[in-house]
DNA sequence: GTCTATACTACGATAGAC
DNA sequence: GTCTATCGTAGTATAGAC
């Protein structure tokens, strides 16, 4: 299929180069076709932006489908039900954030908050803002005490230890004098990240 | 100066533009000087880029001088001291990645970090990895058991919780519905993070 | 639907006046 | 040191053949 072809090499190439940086001769060059093709199926460059971000959008709930799954009601988790639940969560997203496929989503993702778009709306409606939702739903039960938007800092605050992974994935890298991560690796990152979301997860309110 | 003026401009546009999108002639342009000037002080557009990562590192390492100030020694804190000065750490970080003057150097390490060059050793060894031995160095204190990688792993985690507020700003705008930090959420996620850290800092090893 | 050919614009580098 | 002028290259878009 050409056009997925596109947008594979295009989230690639867009990820790596910024949208001004990449160019469509290169990207229909490696996806081995014309340059007219991305006119023709996506409209132009800028079509063909919007669409790797709905691609992406579409491939990350797919990816976080299993851990959401058995999550229909939140409000139905008892306490530590709860916990395991959110445990479960970001073991997901860290395996997502180490796992090499993710690395041309996160380009991505990571550049357009550096400077959001209309790709950026399309990626919060379409994936993150949903997972946010599922995430403060549980943690909810954890924290009834906590005000919403508090229970929405948390968890974004939860989620960046997991995205350093991936967003300063180069710096991690130097920190483990390594230039990739072995599967020790990730198992000594999961078993550090379980242990620290579940060390704050269950503190007490008052330090 | 010229030459300062180039560096701002420059660091702005390569974070937002990433090096190919940027452009010498707009750099040169908004820095109220002709494109030569840029061949003429920093060699070519490549010369400029690798002085912005200097600079960058040079004014981390200004800005987290008075946190790192009073750490001669880490080796001789207590347990108790070495949480404190942790604290004292990651709100110094806290408060560098919430204020509006670290966002140009954040675009650009970002966007570095995602396909680094020569402009992230320099970042690294400039400021980066100093700053991750001060770091480790501490934690050491508190964790004595932990081998090295293990600290090393462990401060980018707890680093993780504070970079989310830059690299992942558009995505916390999102979950708090706000367009900037006002003061009441600076002061929130000051608060929460502190928590976290603690708790982190403080938790038993085996959950 | 997919290609080739081409029009037009903007890029980085540099030579040379001042 | 700083500017203007210009060269060669590479960008997107599009028209038209097949």
């Amino acid at each position: 299929m050409v056009q997925q072809r596109l947008l594979d090499v295009a989230i690639d190439q867009f990820g790596r180069l910024g949208f001004e940086g990449a160019s469509t001769r290169d990207i229909a060059g490696a996806a081995e076709t014309a340059m007219s093709s991305i006119t023709y199926h996506f409209g132009g460059k800028e079509g063909l932006y919007l669409a790797c971000a709905d691609f992406i959008a579409e491939q990350i709930v797919k990816r976080l489908d299993p851990v959401f799954a058995d999550l229909c009601d939140p409000s139905a988790l008892d306490r530590d039900q709860a916990i395991e639940q959110m445990l479960r969560i970001v073991d997901g997203f860290c395996g997502m954030m180490i796992d090499q496929a993710s690395a041309p989503w996160a380009r991505f993702i990571v550049r357009e908050q550096q400077a959001p778009t209309e790709a950026f709306e399309r990626l919060w409606r379409g994936a993150m803002g949903p997972v946010l939702d599922s995430c403060s739903a549980v943690l909810a039960r954890i924290r009834p005490d906590m005000p919403p938007r508090e229970l929405r800092a948390m968890c974004m605050l939860v989620f960046g230890q997991t995205m350093v992974l991936r967003a300063g994935r180069a710096s991690v890298f130097k920190a483990l004098e390594v230039d990739e991560f072995s599967a020790q690796d990730a198992a000594m990152l999961r078993a550090l990240l379980r242990r620290n979301t579940f060390a704050i997860l269950t503190a007490e309110m008052e330090p």
